[in-house]
DNA sequence: GCGATGACAACGC
DNA sequence: CGCGTTGCCATCG
């Protein structure tokens, strides 16, 4: 007992944390990779969402499509499989995006237990 | 041990 | 609104 904390950090722990997180986004609802860390534990470990993310790279059993880049920046990289599949999924969830493909994050950004109302 | 890289973020111009 | 710079942190050669 006593540590919580064995070492300075735990990838396995993290990447744990981090799915938990990822899994329980909202259908119809976005997170930033900045709130994904903050909500895993993991302030100001935005970079390592979007690593462990890419390392699970195909697992459908985690809405990956949810976490997006601040201001609701599509993070995967214009005409990748990947990109075009994120918003494909995110528009079979009803999300809505603004100007130049970004998704409306005042509508669509899920706030740790606090939804935000599809407004019509 | 160090430099380079990356599904990031914030700031300045 | 596009682009460059800086900060942050873990992984890789």
């Amino acid at each position: 007992m006593s540590s919580r904390r064995p070492s300075p950090f735990d990838a396995d722990a993290a990447q744990d944390r981090i799915a938990a997180v990822v899994r329980r986004i909202p259908l119809g609802c976005v997170a930033t990779y900045g709130d994904v860390a903050a909500a895993a534990g993991l302030p100001g470990r935005a970079r390592m969402v979007g690593r462990y993310l890419g390392a699970v790279d195909g697992v459908d059993a985690l809405p990956w499509h949810r976490v997006i880049a601040a201001g609701g920046r599509i993070a995967l990289p214009d005409g990748s499989a990947s990109r075009t599949t994120q918003l494909r999924r995110l528009m079979a969830e009803g999300v809505t995006l603004t100007g130049s493909g970004r998704v409306d994050l005042a509508r669509h950004r899920w706030q740790r237990g606090v939804l935000a109302p599809v407004l019509d």
